[in-house]
DNA sequence: ATAATAGTGTCTGTTAGACATTATCAG
DNA sequence: CTGATAATGTCTAACAGACACTATTAT
């Protein structure tokens, strides 16, 4: 930033910049597999392609302040985790003109992506066919399956891919040790939801004696008292996060 | 990036744009803490004040290429580990106009960074006082110590000391499940060596024979086979990291 | 009672910390 | 031999995976 000193007289008008973006992963689950909203593009470039949500940044709005609005204006929510997730700046990533992306990670809850696939025409549901996991490098992220036409692979516009890619990745990496995985329930619910939402995102099957000890050692968990209703077996106790949300 | 196709047919030039920069973190060991290399600055803002080098990002250079630009043009060196770390997009970060940084993290071995601060007039090393770990949030990094004069704390130019805080946070997580500290050591070291960079960026002393089996069973390391030497006691074996730098 | 899932007890293997001990070099 | 550090053996506590078992609800 030392540059800085030499445009102190300059018109900060006068210097080419790159385009800045935010691009948004808007991460759920649908039927125990992590899923994503994307946008069917109408126009060149990548006509056809699915891409992320996102928008260009305003010169007086944060990073931060740009993805919520993003959230507000494609998906018609608000008030749920978002992270910045890495930002993306080669020269191609788009044809016209040099654009570099903010990406950012969101974490709808399940009514929470339900709302913003109701309430937005153009947003579709994928599933995000986890490349099985482990091994870093490799291909990574195909995408398949729209609400209704299962298995089919979706074209993803830009460098998209990339970014749902390490978005999961991240994801996976953070879920052991950081409480993300409550972002992505209700405010109540049950250690069988919590351990499904953790096997969705690591694409395991997780032993229940020791996830459950696991968490409840962690001291993360608070138990309600109440438990769930309209089961036809035995109701499961209901927890919440002990951490403001 | 919906919005790029209403920008189709427009002057990509004609539109207000944040100015977009790197910053680096260069980081390195002295006397077994972790350093930095910073720059004073002569001019307003923050003059007198303690500034990451960094650089304004061309049109036609990816941030990675910026990033290493800086390393090359500001420290004298190329070839080390550097890594993107967090994209900082405040609205007052710089006082003059909007500007939003990408940081990096840079890993510099003893040589490096000693060459660096030889090489560079301008840079001067500072010793990073780690705010005692594990708490999240907090105050965090405050600097103290250039190269002689050491106890003093110095203040940092615009968001920096956020920048260096976070690097040493993320280094740190990053410590234990990845090979990242063979970045900050010499092709051959010793066991003692690796666990002297452990030590110094958790700020914590380690158990030695623990901490062998860690290092070996991970499968990261290769003896080279010789030993170190000029010693007056028992000489260390000297390991080489297996995957390919 | 049955079906179905919630929730727990316990065994075993793995791993980390602590501590003591042995090994190996220079002089 | 002494001094100094490298390197290892071993005990113990903490923890995860596996598996079987008990508990509790609706019907």
């Amino acid at each position: 930033m030392s540059e800085t000193d030499f445009l102190a007289g300059y018109d900060p008008g006068a210097y080419p910049r790159p385009s800045l973006t935010v691009d948004l992963v808007l991460l759920g689950l649908r039927d125990g597999r992590p899923a994503t909203l994307l946008l069917k593009r109408a126009q060149q470039p990548h006509a056809g392609r699915w891409a992320l949500p996102g928008s260009f940044v305003a010169l007086d709005e944060t990073l931060d302040a740009a993805a919520e609005r993003v959230l507000r204006e494609k998906a018609g929510i608000s008030g749920i985790h978002i992270e910045q997730l890495y930002t993306f700046g080669g020269l191609d990533r788009d044809p016209r003109m040099r654009v570099v992306s903010v990406a950012y990670l969101a974490l709808l809850p399940e009514p929470a992506f339900a709302e913003a696939l109701a309430g937005m025409p153009g947003l579709s549901a994928a599933i995000i066919a986890v490349p099985w996991s482990g091994e870093a490098g490799g291909p990574v992220a195909a995408l398949s399956a729209d609400g209704r036409r299962t298995g089919e692979t979706l074209p993803l516009a830009f460098d998209h891919a990339d970014i749902l890619a390490l978005a999961i990745l991240r994801l996976r990496g953070k879920l052991d040790y950081s409480d993300v995985a409550f972002a992505l329930l209700p405010e109540h619910f049950t250690l069988r939801q919590l351990q499904d939402v953790h096997e969705a995102i690591l694409g395991t099957r997780l032993n229940k004696p020791a996830f459950r000890r696991r968490m409840l050692d962690r001291g993360w968990l608070e138990p309600t008292g109440s438990r769930e209703a309209g089961t036809s077996f035995r109701p499961a106790e209901l927890y919440r996060s002990r951490n403001p949300r």
